[in-house]
DNA sequence: AAAAAATTTTAATTCATATTAAAATAGTCC
DNA sequence: GGACTATTTTAATATGAATTAAAATTTTTT
């Protein structure tokens, strides 16, 4: 197995692929993109990609996990760098922000879970859900602590979390969009809650 | 032709097809819903569909057409009736909200406007970007008015549309959510703003 | 109740694309 | 440079789903 023994060129390589996918995904959907867009947009044929993944349920479903990894170690840093409850909102809008637009992306949209296969589809809402739950939990935190006023948490994250979903929708890699959503968008969105 | 002769019971169908397919879009995707998914929504197999589109990429421009209809109609009312800026988007917020909730729901999520024919793809791409470029009107009228603090009009649309746009996604139709939806969002959504 | 029109179905066709297998190329290690 | 491994390709297969045509059913009209 090449997998274990060349860990680096291997694993460089997938993560290439899994960025053109979420690009492709992003665009028209996990069924409207063939693996030849996603191949041909790496200068490869589509049967290569089964080198990298099992098939292509496993391609948008390891997109998924890998967003759901940058969502998180966005959240982390905030929560462990931020003093209020606002002050980590505002932390992890940034840091999410930076990753979106930055070497990072592009990043998956996770807007098709439905279509995983059930083992999968179940681990990435679990993942999905975890990840709103501690959004939420910052939000209470700064409720508790007086940073943020009293609000209905679940849709404050909901709205939230939507704002920043759809992003990919309409940001495609433009330089001049890029800078003003790590600008704009951590006050855009945060600047409701204050207490 | 039907079509002409019996207006009311087709185009009363039609709608019911037009729903059954946001529905399916909005959870799946366009190319991850099959026609047989739309046609068995409504107790019919899928050809039988063909009698009220050409074909399936008809079906999603109508869905779309539909969803650009009912986010216009909101703004419309809105601007009609809000005297400042900032109350113009309070309305258009709640009526929007209560379309999506309501019984013209549920509303295409307008996400897969790439997979569109070029023709349909100019003319909803054009629809969307009406309604982005109506609603940034509304904030300078409020920056204008004095009711909206200085932003960047474009972001923030983003911003909030985006939230809007996302909501498909999570709501289902529970009515617990329904009217959480909107009693909050509007609130939410335009507490940001106020000068 | 018969005829005409509207609506839906069954059966067949077509095509795109996911997937697999086997062969070819490129890269690495001694 | 040769042997072994990793990576990609070409060629073939399989399948699901969109679409079409013709027939059947239901509804409306007279």
């Amino acid at each position: 197995m090449a997998r274990n023994q060349d860990e680096t060129r291997f694993s460089l390589q997938r993560d290439r692929v899994l960025k053109a996918a979420a690009h492709c995904f992003n665009r028209k959907g996990y069924s409207g993109t063939s693996l030849k867009d996603v191949a041909n947009m790496l200068g490869l044929t589509d049967p290569a990609l089964y080198y990298y993944v099992r098939n292509k349920e496993e391609l948008v479903y390891l997109c998924y996990v890998r967003a759901a990894d940058i969502g998180r170690e966005a959240m982390e840093r905030a929560v462990n760098e931020g003093q209020t409850g606002l002050e980590q909102v505002r932390l992890y809008l940034r840091y999410h922000m930076e990753s979106m637009v930055g070497d990072q992306g592009p990043i998956a949209i996770m807007s098709e879970i439905p279509s995983l296969k059930p083992a999968h589809r179940e681990e990435v809402l679990e993942l999905s859900r975890k990840h709103s739950s501690d959004f939420e939990a910052m939000l209470e935190r700064g409720i508790a602590d007086g940073s943020i006023a009293p609000c209905n948490v679940r849709m404050t994250g909901n709205a939230i979390m939507g704002s920043i979903n759809w992003i990919p929708k309409w940001y495609h890699g433009d330089a001049t969009a890029a800078a003003s959503i790590v600008a704009e968008f951590p006050d855009i969105l945060s600047r409701g809650l204050a207490a």
